[in-house]
DNA sequence: TGCTGTGAATTCCTTCACAGCT
DNA sequence: AGCTGTGAAGGAATTCACAGCA
């Protein structure tokens, strides 16, 4: 059951966004056409897309929004709670933890850390900035699912690998840099034989946005419309 | 001469970060295989990508440092100075405005803006926080090339048509939500008749981001090793 | 020999057309 | 009749193999 493009978990996210603001709106029912047109996408997307993961729809109907919705948050995993620390406390980290919406859908901030004695010990959103050392103790003692990096570009590899070796199972990593994956390893791998899972890490680089905005505004034409950026 | 993929364009951006890091620590030869495992992509990939182009190498020899990031520099748009306004002076637009990296490549905040009373007027990063009526005139008086949008996501696409209607060439959108094209529509597109540009958008959005990784860690299998996002 | 540049092959994703329920 | 679900066709993007220079 391998094969389901990147692009399509992208789109879910969007058409996920969507199901929110028809419900929102109390509109109980949509459509392939309805959702494309919303999305950006073609209907025929739509409908491949969610066909990968079920059949959610109606013949002739359409979709019930709440249904979809909820199908949709299973199949993204987010019915269940996330716990995340947040590691760099600087500007960015800071608006990471404040970021409303965040805390919806269970992602939990239950952790803060930073290296810079400036930072660690004061309190954001209520919780208190810890030092990296405390990061693999805290992690085990908190079940904590992911981290979220907002360090320096030349920190990012170091605190990855801190995150991976303390035992989240994902990283997003906001640091305009590439994370090198054959460093990340699990605490315990050695425990794992079989069923040996990677650290899974997904960037956000606004930094990268800018640069490829200028890009399109210098060739147009080379522009496709499209949800996410790669990203 | 159409058809680069929008993969290419984010890996660009991924080799001329390389690029500078290499620079930084005195390096000036580089191969494509050296580019491909830094960037965590094939040197096949790397060879395709930069032949799009041109041809910036010598066969044998590889990339000379200083070349390969000058013209990269060049497609990518980042020899010319860029003006930036933000709109939406919140956390994250704070963030955004204070982000060490952005004032390198010549991107220039020249303006800020927002609708809050309590923040209009206040300074930030040394600008001060102007309200949106003000955009139409400012964006025409300093030559405002791009919109960075950090509003609330029910209010993103009014601020995407005001920026659009005021002449902005591109929107680099933070907002979780999807921008519908059609609407935006430029000032004086009246008189641009043959050659109509588009306002382009490009989605910096990291709830999707979020949610990605939490699919991505419940099905790892699934998870390729890719350079953005999406997206 | 070594590494780039590039047509050809392959794989992957999207688009299409229509079968199948309601 | 209307809209979903899906195998098949088509189109993109990646991978490959090797020609072409240094």
């Amino acid at each position: 059951m391998t094969g389901i493009p990147t692009a399509t978990i992208s789109r879910l996210v969007t058409y996920l966004r969507i199901l929110e603001g028809l419900e929102a709106h109390e509109i109980s029912r949509t459509s392939s056409n309805d959702l494309a047109e919303r999305a950006g996408v073609t209907a025929f997307q739509v409908r491949k897309d969610l066909a990968y993961f079920g059949r959610f729809g109606t013949r002739g109907m359409g979709y019930t929004v709440p249904i979809l919705k909820r199908e949709l948050m299973r199949v993204l995993g987010l019915n269940q709670t996330w716990n995340v620390v947040v590691v760099g406390m600087g500007r960015l980290g800071q608006a990471i933890a404040n970021y409303p919406g965040a805390s919806d859908y269970q992602f939990q901030y239950v952790g803060l850390f930073d290296v810079n004695p400036d930072v660690v010990g004061r309190t954001v959103r209520g919780l208190p900035v810890r030092h990296m050392d405390e990061l693999p103790e805290f992690v085990r003692g908190h079940k904590v699912d992911m981290g979220f990096l907002a360090v320096p570009p030349d920190h990012a590899q170091d605190a990855a690998q801190a995150l991976a070796g303390a035992g989240v199972r994902g990283i997003l990593n906001f640091a305009p840099t590439v994370i090198q994956p054959r460093m990340l390893e699990r605490a315990g791998q050695q425990e794992i034989s079989d069923e040996w899972r990677a650290v899974i890490v997904e960037n956000v680089d606004f930094l990268a946005g800018m640069k490829r905005l200028a890009f399109y505004i210098l060739n147009p034409h080379l522009n496709a419309v499209d949800t996410e950026e790669t990203e």
